[in-house]
DNA sequence: GGGGCTTGATGACATCTGTCATACGGGCTC
DNA sequence: GAGCCCGTATGACAGATGTCATCAAGCCCC
């Protein structure tokens, strides 16, 4: 039995979900939780140690992030690596794109049914590809991100609040610069302040 | 068997959480799901046509909030109204005390392991109070949002980065006067941007 | 009714922001 | 090498923002 049963890492900040899901899963009889985490540096870790076949990673979890933690599993893994299923709560296209580029195989927004997770899970293991069909769409349709790197770094900064001075010894540019970026950044997004700008592009989920 | 059931309603908008939840309490014997809802609409609603004996709401749902919904639900009841226990993901002081005001009997951060929550529903169920001890030592030591209740509502609406005018607009209130309002908001947050004073207000959950 | 407090408003001023024209250097391609 | 983007920087200018002193109206309290 023991090489038909799915080996699993289970990675969420949230005890709560974490739990749930944990208990959840282990009741199927073919899946076996081997190592939970509440952070990337504990998921990676543990994914080095246990070598899941699917790693099962939140996307919003500190210090930095699943997306993260997943290019780190894939990159670290010597033999072959685990499966990874990216889990979030705000599923912008955008992230699905960089997601899909990073080698992950599974994408689910926290809107899926629990009862279906398993079926998803048995599926990434064989080597299939799980997209949510509703994000599908919309990184099919949407429009891409009109801004440049430099204007992304700039808003990133921008979204404290923080006046274009700090900006600017952030990101290590001139001031006047760090306005020109901020100026295009707006007038690209169609809004008149570059707080809007940071709320916007943040919503859109490009920082 | 069935007076000593608790009847329990589930209210969150993550399918994938909630399902879990859902399986996970309904294995214990003595607690039963009689109702699910996505929104507060239908938390609210399904309360009143299940009168379940705990209700279990999420605090960020939409259309509006668990803490809304949970007052319409007390306020709705016309016998022994359902006790509620808020499930929350961002534990901030000044929510636990709108909560408790507002007559809610359980606080509870999603940081909780979810073998914890039967018990938690079984003690609300008969009478008792829980409050995360970590959010109540805060609660206790923190100092208190010194805004006013018209700094938070100009900085509520600074948040999407809305120029001082169209702030001024939503809040019926001069453009000056708004600036005015903005700058000591500012001076008592310690911050030299209004986006900033926003940003801050925002984290510590005082809008 | 007078004094004091609070809320909303105004105007003046210094500073910060957003816009735009322009310039310089480093890679490209031809 | 000439021409041409691209990223970065500068300066100038209008308008927005932050600060502050002041004022009018309403309200409470004695």
């Amino acid at each position: 039995m023991s090489d038909r049963m799915i080996r699993l890492l289970l990675a969420d900040d949230e005890e709560l979900l974490r739990g749930a899901l944990s208990s959840l899963l282990d009741l199927e009889d073919d899946l076996r939780i081997v190592a939970e985490a509440a952070t990337t540096t504990d998921a990676v870790r543990l994914a080095d140690q246990h070598r899941p076949d699917v790693a099962v990673l939140d996307l919003e979890m500190p210090p930095t992030d699943g997306l993260h933690a997943a290019g780190q599993i894939l990159a670290r893994a010597d033999g072959t690596p685990p499966r990874i299923i990216l889990v979030t709560r705000h599923a912008r296209p955008a992230v699905l794109r960089r997601a899909l580029a990073a080698g992950v195989s599974g994408f689910v927004p926290k809107s899926t049914p629990a009862a279906r997770l398993a079926q998803i899970v048995r599926d990434v293991a064989v080597g299939h590809r799980y997209v949510d069909p509703e994000i599908a769409a919309s990184a099919l349709t949407e429009n891409d991100c009109p801004l440049t790197d430099r204007e992304l770094e700039v808003l990133r900064e921008a979204r404290t609040g923080s006046p274009v001075s700090d900006i600017a010894a952030a990101v290590h540019l001139a001031p006047g610069t760090v306005r020109n970026y901020l100026s295009s950044a707006m007038a690209k997004l169609g809004v008149a302040t570059r707080h809007a700008a940071a709320h916007k592009a943040w919503e859109e989920g490009w920082i």
